[in-house]
DNA sequence: TACATACTGAACCTCATGGTTCAGTATACG
DNA sequence: CGTATACTGAACCATGAGGTTCAGTATGTA
């Protein structure tokens, strides 16, 4: 259960993809910031700016308040549980193949001796 | 420490923001897989499963191995552990932020009775 | 040898991304 | 009022993503 995550994985991950999103996301994870803060600090065209925010806030990362001329960025509602979950459960699979994958190592190390062994590097 | 970590970061998030790629994933958590079997799976051309497969690779997250006609997928060295560990980083982050926050609302909650609240809404 | 299978690469298409500049509009301030 | 600030939207550009088809090439199989 919880099987709708589909779209928001999409738009989440993609919005993680870009190391300029992180940075504002780090940032704003220690301290509310406009839009004019964040593209100076990221060396950035303001409208360059407000659309990386517009991804994020799309994505549920961010949200935004316009107060007078400034718009504030804060950190948003979602706290990236669903990637969380997505990854560990991959984590899961992963870590069940390679058990799997032991035991066929095991095996074929207690069926050798006779074939020399594949090249480990 | 660590801090190497924004290319592969880029590429992983990048490569789990496709639905089909995380299907891949998924499908090869379960059992290795050739282009075409993949390619049926997801109702799609040889030409653009490898494309996704390539994708997956180049993101360390898969592995392929070419034996005879066939290519093999499996799932790959990189067990997502940057990945993880950045989005726990954030989680932490969001998490020390809206504890000060709830200071600030502690304080906000004793100062008043002074001043009639901001508009809540 | 002949044919089917499995992939590969090039070329193409459409649409999204990440960025810019420029021209507004709305708000703050002296 | 006049000017500076802060954002917004439209337009543009280059590149890449996600997909296709078509024409190979290499490998299995009868």
């Amino acid at each position: 259960m919880v099987q709708y995550t589909n779209a928001s994985l999409d738009a989440s991950f993609a919005a993680l993809s870009d190391v300029t999103r992180r940075g504002v996301l780090e940032q704003l994870g220690s301290a509310e910031a406009s839009i004019t803060d964040l593209a100076a600090k990221f060396n950035m065209s303001l409208t360059g700016m407000k659309k990386h925010v517009g991804v994020l806030e799309h994505a549920g990362l961010v949200t935004t308040e316009k107060i007078g001329r400034v718009r504030t960025c804060k950190i948003g509602p979602r706290r990236l549980e669903e990637e969380m979950a997505w990854i560990d459960k991959y984590r899961q699979l992963w870590a069940a193949r390679f058990d799997e994958l032991d035991k066929v190592v095991e095996e074929m190390k207690r069926k050798e001796k006779v074939n020399g062994r594949k090249k480990r590097k």
